[in-house]
RNA sequence: GGUCCCGUAGUUCAAUGGAUAGAAUAGAAGUUUCCUAAACUUUAGAUGCAGGUUCGAUUCCUGCCGGGACUACCA
């Protein structure tokens, strides 16, 4: 049990044997005490203080006196300002504490709990490169799958792979008109690349022709319908949908290149996946999905043969979930997909990682499964993250202002390079353990810096200033824990020691952050939320490099303190190691 | 128009309704015969505006101002 939760738990037991007063444990608030006062913990008084008609400051002193009497080993003293009651735990119990579980890799992760959980993410469409954007939708994924999995959850990482529809008809389109054969080989460039050039192309194109048509005296509305390029775009999605073979082997053999850019850029930033789904295969159950629900009466015809499900009631509006000519929408798939993730893997919980602009259509989602009855329904949450905006604003892949994620991590491990070579610490470093260590900052840099920052909220990406090694970064992290390796690398502490001493304030300090570990882990959990981990893996940092600065572990007062810090040092690379783990980080030995 | 989200140091981010609003960075001043200075220490600097609820509000409520998203038979 964490020492909030046993002070919780000891100041319920003495409230009731003082004054017969009930409180639930978890209406008590306990705070860790501000530095300019004295103690470790503070319970704050004041929601039970009118109802047990004393001051305050006798208040808290009762308590304070009951608990160090009752419980000695772990309370040695207590002093009460307003009403605030502020307790300091004794030594011997974070001794205690420290003892135990310095050596244990797993400190923090919890058993098996029987939950599964399913988390979409990443979904990427088949004519864009990968961006910032789709990045912070990677990482965010797959960390919030890896802290769940630590907590005890079965996870099943998913993706829905955007294959089809009009837009990749546009890439189709300007490959076929612009590139007299060219292929990803032939132009020695990467396949996801390749072909959202093509999508770029398309779109100069179709501007060139609306510019020609308006021109010509039509209206603007009129031109880009009457555009040929894209009156081609919508024949070939007619015949993609019947099937026609020269265009589904098209579709294939495009899709077949990104798919091989993909894998590269996913392999690169640690993406993977149990299972992933095609919209070109959803969208066939989500017709069944709409069909049966035709029949349920969940949904309606309109005259003109389309369907529809009305939400007025629910204070949203009607929606179309078919349209007239029985092709299907986005939702439609949707639908569809949900039911087959749910036959697939029979999960408790199912998590969207997807941006906020699409809240609305997740909350027409949830609501269409639960109008529909579906059992998985109310276990569906939609992790919604902000947009990675530019300084000068959103990034538009059609203005050319997206940062594409291979020449971003391209960048940053040239600046892990440039730095590292600069510093001079590594020098013996083979080829290959330069190359590892360049990739392991890099990415923990970008990956601690799109994983710092509360998912809802959106964050603005500074080229300039936003690549930083110093600081609040990932790089601080992995340095301090290279540097603690380094100490280890000389001495490790001695097994089942029992030590007795006096804490410093800074050693203190440190253990009394890292008793929390387990409890930052619970609330990442409970609010989905990777940023709780990167502040606090920071704050562990940056209390050990305070530590290290002022005190010397090699060269301790004496024996006792050099194996207490040993032990400190330890568990603080253990915690820092497991905590960036959880974000998809690595940590090296060295750098 | 309607629905929803966001306004905190120059900048990028914190703060389950609790004490004097924390960090980082940029600025100023320091620290290296001693375990990695990608570090440490000191310093200055902020809650958009106006009300309300509360013992107590950055947090909850209302209005205003400013920014954004959604509101497609696009995905």
């Amino acid at each position: 049990m964490s020492i909030v939760n046993e002070i919780k738990k000891l100041v319920a037991i003495t409230l009731k044997e003082l004054y017969g007063f009930e409180v639930a444990e978890k209406d008590l608030t306990i705070n860790s005490t501000k530095p300019e006062f004295e103690g470790d913990y503070t319970l704050v008084m004041f929601s039970f203080v009118k109802q047990l008609k004393k001051s305050p400051e006798q208040l808290g002193n009762e308590i304070g006196e009951a608990l160090v009497r009752t419980n000695p080993e772990i309370f040695t003293a207590h002093n009460t300002i307003k009403g605030f009651l502020n307790l300091t735990v004794a030594d011997t119990y974070w001794l205690k504490f420290l003892n135990t579980n310095y050596s244990s890799p797993k400190f923090g992760s919890s058993p098996a709990n029987g939950q599964k959980v399913m988390v979409e993410y990443s979904s990427p469409n088949t004519n864009k490169p990968i961006h910032l954007g789709h990045l912070r939708n990677n990482f965010l994924g797959w960390s919030v799958a890896q802290i769940l999995k630590e907590s005890g959850y079965e996870t099943i990482k998913t993706c829905i792979v955007n294959d089809r529809g009009i837009h990749i008809c546009k890439s189709m389109i300007a490959w076929q008109l612009f590139a007299n054969g060219a292929t990803p080989q032939s132009t020695n460039t990467k396949g996801d690349h390749f072909v959202g050039d093509y999508y770029v192309k398309f779109n100069d194109e179709y501007k060139k022709q609306v510019e020609e048509l308006v021109a010509g005296g039509m209206t603007k509305e009129q031109a880009e319908k009457e555009a040929p390029i894209m009156k081609g775009t919508q024949q070939m999605l007619l015949d993609w949908e019947e099937g026609k073979p020269d265009v589904i082997d098209l579709w294939k053999k495009m899709n077949g290149w990104v798919y091989e850019g993909f894998d590269v850029t996913y392999k690169r930033i640690g993406s993977d996946f149990a299972k992933m789904y095609y919209e070109s295969e959803t969208y066939i159950p989500g017709k069944k999905f709409v069909e049966e629900g035709l029949k349920t009466g969940v949904f309606f015809k309109k005259e003109d043969g389309s369907v529809w499900i009305d939400l007025t009631e629910e204070g949203l509006d009607e929606k179309l979930v078919l349209r007239k000519d029985g092709t299907s929408v986005y939702i439609t798939q949707d639908l569809g997909l949900a039911q087959e993730k749910y036959e697939d893997f029979k999960y408790d919980q199912s998590i969207y990682v997807i941006a906020d602009e699409q809240n609305y259509h997740m909350k027409v989602l949830k609501l269409i499964l639960q109008k529909a009855g579906k059992p998985y329904a109310d276990g569906i949450y939609h992790l919604s993250y902000g947009m990675v905006e530019l300084p000068s604003g959103r990034m538009k892949s059609r203005e050319g202002t997206v940062v594409d994620a291979d020449d971003m991590i391209d960048e940053m491990v040239n600046v892990a390079k440039n730095k590292t070579e600069e510093l001079g610490k590594v020098k013996d470093f083979t080829e290959e353990e330069l190359i590892e260590l360049y990739d392991t900052i890099a990415l923990g840099a970008l990956k601690f810096f799109l994983l710092r920052v509360d998912p809802k909220k959106r964050m603005i990406f500074n080229p300039e200033e936003s690549i930083d090694f110093h600081g609040f970064t990932g790089p601080f992290v992995q340095y301090t824990h290279a540097r603690i390796k380094s100490i280890l690398r000389k001495q490790t502490p001695e097994n089942g020691l029992d030590i007795s001493s006096t804490l410093l304030k800074l050693e203190k300090d440190l253990i009394i952050l890292l008793e929390q570990y387990p409890t930052i882990i619970e609330q990442a959990v409970t609010e989905h939320n990777p940023s709780v981990i990167a502040i606090y893996v920071f704050n562990i940092a940056k209390s050990f490099n305070s530590f290290y600065t002022e005190h010397s572990v090699m060269n301790a007062e004496s024996e006792e303190k050099k194996q207490l810090r040993l032990q400190l040092a330890q568990m603080t690379a253990n915690v820092i190691a497991s905590g960036m783990s959880l974000l998809g980080i690595k940590v090296p030995e060295r750098m």
